[in-house]
DNA sequence: TAGTGGTCTAGACCACTTA
DNA sequence: AAGTGGTCTAGACCACTAG
């Protein structure tokens, strides 16, 4: 013990992200446990010679990794990793159409008369017009993804070649597509097959399932697409990580 | 048009949180478009008259909310709302948890010898010993989740009844159970009841299941504890957000 | 009252982009 | 060269907590 770790001012790494790591490091070796209090502020600017600002800004990093938790006139205090913290994304889901091996076929791209779920979900009259989009996303020539989507039709803005393949799924994700776009609204749960689904994917109907559903708006707050993603659900896990960002790996 | 809000120098809301939510305001309402650029930050501080660092932090909510992203040299642009960026967070399991009307039946609670399965997952030896418990989730009197675990039997660390209630449940949601703990890994995937768990819950086996499996690590990067939510698809949904956080509520 | 984090000021220098 | 964000300084005052 006694000597601590320096700032290296010469370092790429910024000092606020070199305190943050190094202040990391300490917890994760279990100088600091759940409970704990960090040492003051002012006693990180004494101890690492940097500034006020800099010290509040390694330790914001710390609080925003839910590591610790700052407490008004009490102090900065270590957290526990809890199972409630836990935050699940899409990587997995997105890691298909950066693959190289995927590709997307079209089965269907027209104008339509909605369905009065589809009307709901797009809040159009039920005699209204949209278009309908049905892809088969492949993985290596196996199917893996079924989506569909729904969009309001608008005639000043004629559906274009663009938009039918892989690069327009990856707009979804990426949000380079809709610049026309406020907001969206996902959800994700488990389901089965349907009869349909399964036939695209060559799979049997009543399968175990997972549906992402995405709806987005418009800056009027009306609907402007509606779609869905059915994919098997055993190629599908989601994963996260709790506690110290980059603990226990490799 | 013309006349921009002025940051309230008397209000309980803090200046960068004004700032960071009159520019939200404004590309909520459309005046910034998704990949338009924002007005830089000397322009924002002479508009606003703020100072640098207040600028800074509120352009750095935006970023961290994902509505504008940031490119040295160039600017801050407006970003469209992406599917790609969702994350779904366990509130909706953890709901049943504070519930009032949630209580919690121990079915199990005792030492055993792991299974080889099990063995794995703790990185134990197979004639070694681990504390198995088993739990049902109710809301309401109707069974919603099996709960199974498996810690590390420490003789040093007897079992005690506080372990074993609601209590225990929610420590492991709120993280004020272990600060022995490192770090811990989720998994979610969708799953179908098993013979037992379906037995334990008044369902069928085959039925639609969530399955969220955490593992949790010490100091030393061993494994503590295994265990696995199990619950009715139905019943649990994920949902989020994506683009300006709170547009199109209510 | 002393110590803590929460916020803010009014600059500075740097790296990067664009023209 | 001019403009942009990225980082940092060395303070300040405030609100809150605890002894």
């Amino acid at each position: 013990m006694g000597a601590v770790s320096h700032i290296d001012r010469s370092s790429f790494e910024p000092p606020y992200a070199q305190l943050a790591r190094l202040l990391r490091e300490r917890i994760a070796s279990g100088e600091y446990r759940a409970g704990d209090r960090l040492p003051s502020e002012a006693e990180l600017c004494g101890t690492y010679r940097v500034s006020p600002m800099t010290v509040r800004r390694a330790v914001t990093l710390l609080v925003q990794e839910e590591v610790a938790i700052t407490e008004q006139g009490r102090g900065t205090f270590v957290k526990s990793p809890e199972l409630g913290a836990a935050t699940f994304d899409l990587r997995d889901l997105r890691r298909y159409l950066d693959d190289a091996g995927t590709d997307v076929r079209i089965l269907e791209a027209r104008i339509v008369s909605p369905s009065l779920h589809v009307c709901s979900k797009l809040a159009v009259e039920a005699g209204s017009r949209v278009i309908a989009i049905k892809r088969i996303l492949s993985s290596d020539g196996e199917p893996v993804f079924y989506h569909s989507e729904y969009l309001v039709f608008d005639p000043m803005r004629p559906l274009v070649e663009a938009e039918l393949g892989v690069t327009a799924l990856q707009d979804l994700f990426s949000g380079a597509g809709g610049s026309g776009l406020k907001y969206g609204r996902l959800t994700l749960h488990a389901s089965a097959f349907t009869e349909k689904e399964a036939a695209y994917l060559g799979e049997q109907a009543g399968t175990l399932a997972w549906v992402v559903e995405h709806l987005f708006y418009d800056f009027d707050d009306r609907p402007e697409s509606w779609g869905r993603f059915v994919g098997r659900a055993d190629r599908l896990t989601f994963s996260t990580t709790v506690g110290i960002p980059g603990a226990g790996e490799a």
